[in-house]
DNA sequence: GGCTCCCTTCTGTCCGACAACTATGTCATT
DNA sequence: AATGACATAGTTGTCGGACAGAAGGGAGCC
């Protein structure tokens, strides 16, 4: 078994068996190896390993800590995959948005209050208005956040939110002949059928039209092979 | 800026301009820490990072490559976390296991042949006679696999995949006062049910009898607090 | 031609050193 | 006594060098 294998091991073990508990400090770096009978560069490879696996998190010149393991940090993984995959991989997500979106746009419907419901609705009317395919994307994002978020499950939300980072996919909107326009009324008409079934707390509705929503951005996805060439900002 | 940053961050840029494509090899380490203006130590952080997050991945003596980034790779971050998360953050995942499970039933009961329905049933059947708690892990776990591959979506089956790895938690079958015995008698039960629906082709039974079995699953575990002291195995 | 052996290359691991930063205790001031 | 600046020790972040082990390729031999 390699070092880093090792020490990952090890500090994985300290944890299950609760030694080190979430939010508690590990012991230094060179107290560790002595421990797990790796060096220090092994050792930390493991913890860079577990810090992006969301187990640690490392603030500099104080120590590591057992992170508490909340929704957004376990998913940090996908946070820096997604944005590299290939269109063809990424279009793997969507059935999965699709079953999640349409669950929490109904979760949503049932839950979110009436001043939420009508801050939706303005937030779609807004994004119908909006030319400019930065600022599209921008509101399009605040759209499918705020219906997560009113579903009530920040794991759902932490999922869909790491999934939708593609910035790039966008560019739909630019298609020529007039294809991006004819996509982006098309959008525009879902986002604001899917905040007025929320407003009228129709789950089953609110479901349903997200879910065909998803679906049909797909199908425009697939249409934009070959894949452009992007050169997006990496966060 | 960290050097370990500018590294992974440098990296990144290369897969996502192109220059680097799925299944091609990474320039040697001395090449990567000349053109990232980084030591080999901080290089090999971030290239462990990226494994973690399954961009990368790297065979002994060879080399690094960029990774496919199946579903799988892509979700290896998960499967470390899983297994150390603390059981109620580990709770938090069930409501997303509900939406998919179920979404994925209602495919598999639509999608799945005669043959496999039938034997899905078997297995339903064979988990039923299961007294062994480690026995009746595999079996379970066997079920829900078959079912997610059922439903043909691999994306949602790795993730599922990766959510179920936690076998310390079928200790709720071991449970006195014959609390465990009426667990698993209910729960048997659900399994035939399911494997019944699926089997007779009624996608929205199957979806419905999937989402009570993991609500009811949920509300077990919650009943098993305050945590056992585990000593599990790690992966 | 096919096989073995050797050699080069590259990764995996360890070690030592220094810089950057944090936390803490000290001490003077108010 | 409370407060603030300051010095100090401790910890992480980064770098460079070194060596062992594995993988791959080429020379030489059968």
């Amino acid at each position: 078994m390699g070092a880093v294998e090792s020490a990952s091991d090890g500090l994985c073990t300290m944890i299950a068996s609760g030694e080190l508990q979430p939010g508690q400090a590990l012991p230094t770096e060179a107290d560790l190896c002595e421990r797990l009978g790796v060096s220090r560069s092994s050792l930390r490879e493991a913890q860079k390993m577990l810090v992006v696996a969301g187990v640690l998190t490392s603030r500099r010149g104080s120590g590591s800590y057992v992170s508490d393991m909340n929704p957004a940090q376990i998913l940090s993984g996908l946070r820096i995959v997604v944005p590299l995959l290939p269109l063809q991989r990424y279009l793997e997500f969507f059935p999965m948005r699709e079953a999640l979106e349409g669950h929490i746009a109904a979760l949503a419907a049932a839950r979110m209050s009436r001043a939420e419901a009508e801050q939706l609705w303005v937030l779609a009317e807004r994004l119908r208005v909006t030319a400019s395919p930065e600022a599209a994307q921008v509101l399009d994002n605040e759209f499918h956040s705020r219906i997560a978020e009113g579903g009530g499950d920040d794991m759902i939300s932490a999922l869909l939110e790491a999934v939708r980072r593609r910035g790039h996919d966008y560019r739909i909107l630019e298609m020529d002949g007039g294809r991006g326009a004819e996509i982006k009324r098309t959008s525009d008409k879902a986002h604001i059928e899917i905040a007025a079934a929320i407003r009228s707390r129709d789950p089953e509705g609110a479901k349903f039209l997200m879910m065909q929503h998803i679906r049909t951005t797909k199908l425009w996805l697939e249409g934009l092979r070959p894949e452009p060439t992007v050169g997006q900002r990496l966060g």
